[in-house]
RNA sequence: GGGCCUGUAGCUCAGUUUUGGUUAGAGCGUUCGACUGAUAAUCGAGAGGUCGGAAGUUCGAGUCUUCCCAGGCCCA
């Protein structure tokens, strides 16, 4: 180029940087928004709005953040700021669970199991609170750096005395309600904890047990009635044959059971006689490699009132009949010692047999059995077996592996076992039938969240309640100290322990003197168990939703993980449903967890775990959170490096339409705003567009399809912005007069979707979102901030001479112009498209389509010419041009080479230059 | 073992309900090409799928039924 013509174009100039170096810019930007206050001030604007309760399940304080933690509060985030840009008064008030057990194992593992800091309850709890509230400011950074925002400096924590008198009120309300009660229920029972655990405390594991077969003699009382059944004359004894895993409940056992359905059988092994299912004779032939014959068969039904014998306790064994007793394993026979099996102590409980517990309080054998007094239950296993062989009422044993329930701390086994505890009935006041009732009114979102939580609720047993835990919230009862009768002032009494705990902490309990609340105290004793931690975060609706936003508030939505059917939307649920006869949540959206590639869980034994802070330092949190929004989360999500990289370039690309966008805008004011109906009929074209996908993008964000959402968002840019408009339209940005309408009407578009497209990025992409916002003084003007800012809605405009639907003719046209011009790029007789001349026949329809874009039908094709004539059939036919190139605007064109003062430039060109410049109609 | 859920191109997702219907779509990545005025960017074109598997219903199945396989959550 002889004389510099490029400096007489008008190119892109922004600072917003291709490159995004989102791990450096991040914080910078949290930093800004933490300067100005910005979660206040949202606040502020929207105080009088209609208000959007998310509300938080807290994290359990412990560790550092993973991946699963950073979906969940991502989530949460992008469902907030969308509902806050909506015009909603959305508040986000996050929270952490802080008592139980963990916490316990980490401070009693810092500071020695035995330490004088630890023995001591006072000090224990304090030492456990300063853990838990190390792990909170650890954690809470990670979220912050995740771009959440929220009221982190007034976030709920469950280690707040306020907190905590809040749980003793709600304990007090459910008391009152009528729905405690206490129990002596076989509990899984950790001996390493020395505590019973609840359900999620439970993991389950293969181990190889000792299954044992064992004999129980016919009482002589029911021996001739039995003898009488089988039609038998010459046996001496009869036994019943039953089948454990867990020789150590021997002991314990009150009965037998069988199910009066099956029949059973009469067998003769070794000259003796054996009773067992008839179904099981060849599963026991097998198991026990022995020959036996079948005496006779009859209906399990017929065998009633019959007592058997323990086979080494002085002490009658009833056989019962239950529809739990199954022809799966064993002999059909079932070993019953209701202190040690759900299913046993529910049968017994129905036919009023009374639980004897072998074990005792610390779950260890009593000392009436000398043999093994003083052992835990599982040791005693082998004594027990020889103590069957001694009685000659050992059939068989052998190793046998299944799943079995473990500590999930400890990863050691648990047992079964009665202990007196506290428990909120399920049926002493109709809890879960009005849970049941109530749940039809929620929302549950996937839709089988319903039949989820429906059938987790109609088969769950009472709540257990106790813990016998140092760092918990205690049980404040008043029992009597003989009959273990709840004090009748109790009712009254929740209220004055609370306003102690909430003024001195959880350990006041154990420091007050019952003395200075009741007038015979010498009778009473304070109850010791301290809280389930479900039950603390179970009361969040009370403790914290409606203390802050109003009594008995009904939070909008529920947001955690799949899990939580069982964990915190129950216990949420049932304690709520207790407190206020409702559901606390009008919608549950539960999310999946997190997996690899191959669909296997994240754990660090496979070593697949992806670490959100390396996310968020290699590639930035904005890179996380739209790995976040573009997953479909309702079912598992997949995480990987590659799925990482496929995110970036989906970042980058959408980055890059915004760079150029800011980039063409830099001369552009409101002054040079261009109405609609002035504008080149593309730009409304493209103004069209983007009201469209912003309908259809708020209309996504509404039904939480955030992947479908972002998926849109990137395809806009890729295929409206980039493939179609943008590039179309970089000639007239480009190479126009500065001021001329036809640029003008251009930025006046772009502007447009500048303003759109960083608002529904931004409950996303909430980094860029901003940088985008600080980098344009045109947004900035409006708002310090993009989330100061509100979704507008709009009106599609139909004062142009083209259609949408015209449009979008005109563009298939224009792919098979491209592949036409393809296809010469391919013979080599062409190289650019700007090379090309493209000559259309078209029918009737597309030539009148086509004839509206008159002589600017070229600059659609991004050809050089282009002409269309009317035909009976469709035709495109493209050569290459003869002329010159102009060195401005790269068209070649007849005019370049005749005008001698500017011998490379086309006559646009000059006319752009020297004169008023070039007009525009439709492209 | 049971309940609930998932399985469509290398990757992320549409399409599966109310309505079973021509050659199953998109974007990313990949390959080839163009441009060098969005430049570690952008534009164009191409390749890529026995819709987890099998059987069945039907004129016709990604879509309906049954079974199986792999995986997830929760339970036992």
């Amino acid at each position: 180029m002889t004389v510099n013509y490029r400096d007489t174009l008008n190119l892109p100039d922004t600072d917003f940087s291709m490159k995004a170096g989102l791990p450096r810019k991040e914080p910078e930007i949290l930093d800004l928004w933490s300067k100005q206050d910005l979660y206040a001030k949202i606040r502020k604007k929207y105080e009088n709005k209609e208000l959007f309760l998310l509300h938080d399940g807290p994290p359990y304080a412990n560790g550092d953040i993973h991946l699963g933690h950073s979906v969940n509060k991502i989530l949460k985030d992008i469902t907030i700021k969308y509902k806050t840009l909506s015009g909603f008064d959305a508040p986000y008030v996050p929270g952490w669970d802080c008592h139980g057990l963990p916490i316990e194992l980490n401070v009693e593992k810092k500071h020695g199991k035995n330490s004088e800091l630890v023995k001591n309850k006072e000090s224990f709890q304090k030492a456990c609170k300063e853990y838990a509230e190390t792990q909170i400011n650890k954690q809470l950074d990670d979220f912050k750096r995740l771009g959440v925002f929220g009221d982190w400096e007034n976030s709920y924590k469950s280690l707040d005395p306020k907190f905590e008198a809040d749980i003793v009120r709600s304990l007090g309300i459910i008391y009152k309600e009528g729905h405690l009660e206490k129990g002596e229920k076989p509990v899984h029972w950790c001996q390493d904890c020395g505590s019973s655990l609840a359900e999620a405390e439970v993991e389950y594991i293969d181990k190889t047990s000792k299954s044992i077969d064992v004999a129980f003699k016919v009482d002589d009382t029911s021996i001739d009635k039995v003898k009488d059944l089988f039609n038998i004359k010459e046996a001496d004894e009869i036994s019943f044959v039953i089948w454990t895993t867990t020789p150590w409940t021997i002991p314990s056992n009150v009965a037998v059971c069988i199910n009066p359905e099956f029949k059973y059988s009469l067998i003769k092994m070794n000259n003796k006689f054996y009773v067992i299912a008839f179904e099981m004779i060849d599963h026991c032939k097998e198991r026990w490699k022995q020959k036996f014959d079948v005496i006779s068969t009859i209906q399990g039904k017929k065998l009633s009132d019959i007592y058997l014998i323990h086979p080494f306790l002085e002490r009658k064994s009833v056989l019962l009949h239950g529809d739990h007793v199954t022809t799966e394993t064993g002999t059909g026979c079932v070993h019953t010692a209701p202190a040690h099996g759900m299913d046993d102590h529910l049968i017994c409980k129905k036919n009023n047999i009374d639980t004897i517990n072998s074990l005792n309080n610390k779950a260890f054998f009593k000392d009436e059995l000398d043999f093994i007094a003083g052992l835990p239950a599982i040791k005693a296993d082998p004594l027990i077996v020889e103590k069957l062989q001694e009685h000659n009422a050992l059939i068989n044993i052998e190793d046998y592996h299944h799943s079995y329930p473990h500590c999930w701390r400890h990863k050691t086994p648990l047992i079964f076992t009665s202990t007196p505890q506290w428990f909120i009935s399920m049926k002493k006041n109709n809890l879960i039938k009005d849970a049941m009732k109530d749940i039809k009114n929620v929302n549950w979102e996937p839709s089988w969240g319903f039949q989820r939580i429906e059938s987790m609720l109609s088969d769950r047993p009472d709540w257990c309640i106790s813990r016998q835990r140092n760092w918990g919230v205690p049980i404040t009862l008043v029992v009597h100290k003989d009959t273990g009768e709840i004090h009748p002032d109790q009712k009254d009494l929740f209220e004055k322990f609370a306003q102690v705990i909430e003024k001195d902490g959880i350990s006041a309990w154990d420091k007050l003197n019952l003395e200075d609340f009741i007038d015979d105290h010498e009778e009473y004793i304070k109850t010791s168990d301290s809280l389930d931690v479900w039950f603390d975060s179970g009361v969040t609706h009370f403790a914290v939703s409606s203390k802050r936003f109003g009594n008995k508030v009904i939070s909008d939505l529920y947001l955690e993980g799949s899990d939580q059917h069982r964990g915190w939307f129950q216990s949420s649920l049932l304690t709520s449903i207790a407190m206020n006869n409702s559901a606390p949540y009008k919608t549950v959206l539960t999310h999946g967890f997190v997996v690899d590639e191959q669909g296997r869980k994240q754990s660090k034994s496979l070593g697949n775990v992806v670490s959100p802070q390396k996310v968020w330092d290699s590639l930035g949190a904005d890179i996380l959170r739209l790995w976040v929004a573009s997953t479909d989360f309702r079912s598992e999500m997949v995480a990987s490096d590659e799925i990482l990289k496929r995110t970036s370039d989906q970042y980058r690309r959408i980055r890059n339409t915004f760079r150029f966008i800011l980039g063409n805008l830099s001369d552009f004011n409101d002054k040079n705003k261009v109405e609609f109906n002035d504008q080149v009929e593309l730009d409304k074209w493209i103004i069209n567009e983007t009201k469209i996908l912003q309908k259809e993008i708020t209309a996504l964000y509404e039904s939480y399809s955030y992947h479908k959402a972002t998926q849109k968002i990137h395809n806009f840019c890729v295929n409206e912005l980039g493939g179609i408009y943008l590039d179309i339209v970089k000639d007239r940005l480009y190479t126009c007069k500065n001021g001329s309408l036809a640029r003008r009407s251009c930025q006046t578009s772009l502007d447009f979707i500048l303003n759109v497209l960083v608002r529904l990025i931004a409950p996303i992409l909430s980094y860029t979102a901003e940088e985008i916002w600080q980098t344009s003084d045109r947004l900035n003007d409006q708002e310090k901030s993009v989330f100061l800012s509100n979704f507008d809605t709009f009106e599609i405009e139909s004062e142009s001479s083209i259609n949408q639907s015209e449009w979008k003719r005109i563009f298939e046209i224009k792919d098979a112009v491209n592949q036409s011009i393809e296809e010469m790029r391919n013979n080599n007789k062409l190289k650019g498209s700007l090379d090309s001349v493209v000559n259309i026949q078209a029918t009737s329809n597309d030539f009148q389509i086509l004839k509206k874009l008159g002589d600017e039908l070229h600059f659609l094709f991004i050809s050089s010419e282009a002409k269309v004539k009317e035909g009976k059939t469709f035709k495109i036919k493209v050569t290459t041009s003869k002329n010159a190139k102009c060195v401005r605007c790269w068209h070649r064109d007849l005019s370049v080479g005749s005008i001698q003062e500017h011998p490379e430039l086309c006559n646009r060109c000059i006319d752009n230059i020297e004169n008023d410049g070039e007009q525009r109609k439709s492209v």
